[in-house]
DNA sequence: TGTTAGTTAGCACGACTTGTTGATTAGCAG
DNA sequence: CTGCTAATCAACAAGTCGTGCTAACTAACA
C-alpha cells in the first residue's frame, strides 16, 4: 500500500474527498502486518474517532481494494481479512488463535501436474496452517 | 474417499444407519473430480431421489468430513466446496469459470523465509488463479 | 416387531457483507 | 466564502451460506 500522503493523492486524482474517516484508515493500515478484519479495523478506528461506522470502514476497504492498494485474504474462517502489504507473499495461519504472518516462497512460480492443459496462471497463492510458537508453548 | 461400499461398511461400525439418502451421496461422490457444492450436489440427488433435502446433503457432507472421507475446499468465492479426493493435492481455479482442477505440486514441503520462529506447519493448500482454456478461447 | 435414528418441511437464526433511504455534514472547486 | 455534491451516519433490510430447532413421519436394524 502506498503511504497515507500518497493515498490523499491518489484519492483527490480519482475524484473521492479525502474525508478524516478515510485518513484514519488509511494511517491503521499503514504498516499494519495484523491482517485486520473489517471489524476489528473498525474497532480500533472508533477508539480514535468515536462515531465513525462500521459501514464506512467497509467502503474504504473495497476502495483501497479496487483501486489495488489492499489485498484481501479469505481464509475460508469467517470474516475476510485486509492486508496492505501487496508484495508477492503468502501466510501462514494460526489454527489455534488465528495468528497470520507473512512469509516469502522463493521458489515461485511453483511447477505442477495434472489435467490442465492450457491453463494460464494469473496468481498463486499459498496458505501454511499450524500452530504458532506461543499456542505451542501454552499447550505444553 | 473410499468406496461407497466401504463408506456402508463404516458407517455400519460407527452405528449410522445405512440410508437411503446416504448411499447415494456416496455414489454421487465417488470419482467426482467437480469439487462441488452442497447446493449443486444436492441438485443432482435430487433428480435421482426426488424429495431429498438440501438439510440431509449437508448433515451428509459433514459426517464424511468429519471422517475424513471428504475435504472441504473454501476458496473464498461462495459456497464451500467439497472434495473426495484426499490425497496431497492443491488446485487450479479458472476466475472466469469458477472450474477447480486437482493438480500435484512435487516441491513439497515448501520452504518459506519470514518473521515465523517456532511455527509447525501441518498443511499446506496451494491455490493457483487463472484462466482455463476454453475460457480463454471464447474470450479470443 | 419395536426402538430409535434419520429424514423432512418449515421456520428461525447467526455471521458476514452489501444495499437503501433520508437526514446531516463537510470537502473542495470556483 | 459559498454552493454543489459527495460522504457519512443511523437504521433497517436483504442476501448468502450454513446451522439449529421442532414436530411428524419413515424406515433401518437389532
Ligand atoms: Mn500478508
Ligand atoms: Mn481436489
Ligand atoms: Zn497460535
Ligand atoms: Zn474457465
Amino acid at each position: 500500500m502506498k503511504t497515507p500522503e500518497e493515498l490523499v493523492a491518489r484519492f483527490r486524482e480519482q475524484g473521492y474527498k479525502v474525508t478524516p474517516q478515510r485518513q484514519l484508515i488509511f494511517r491503521l493500515l499503514d504498516g499494519n502486518t495484523a491482517h485486520p478484519t473489517a471489524e476489528t479495523l473498525y474497532e480500533v478506528a472508533a477508539q480514535q474517532m468515536p462515531g465513525i461506522s462500521l459501514r464506512t470502514v467497509y467502503q474504504t476497504l473495497s476502495e483501497l481494494s479496487a483501486m489495488g492498494e489492499v489485498q484481501h485474504i479469505d481464509l475460508g474462517s469467517g470474516a475476510v481479512r485486509f492486508d496492505p502489504n501487496v508484495d508477492d507473499h503468502h501466510h501462514v495461519v494460526c489454527s489455534t488463535c488465528g495468528v497470520v504472518h507473512d512469509v516469502y516462497v522463493n521458489q515461485t512460480p511453483l511447477h505442477f501436474e495434472g489435467d490442465v492443459e492450457g491453463f494460464a496462471v494469473h496468481s498463486t497463492r499459498i496458505v501454511f496452517s499450524g500452530e504458532c510458537a506461543q499456542c505451542a508453548h501454552l499447550s505444553a
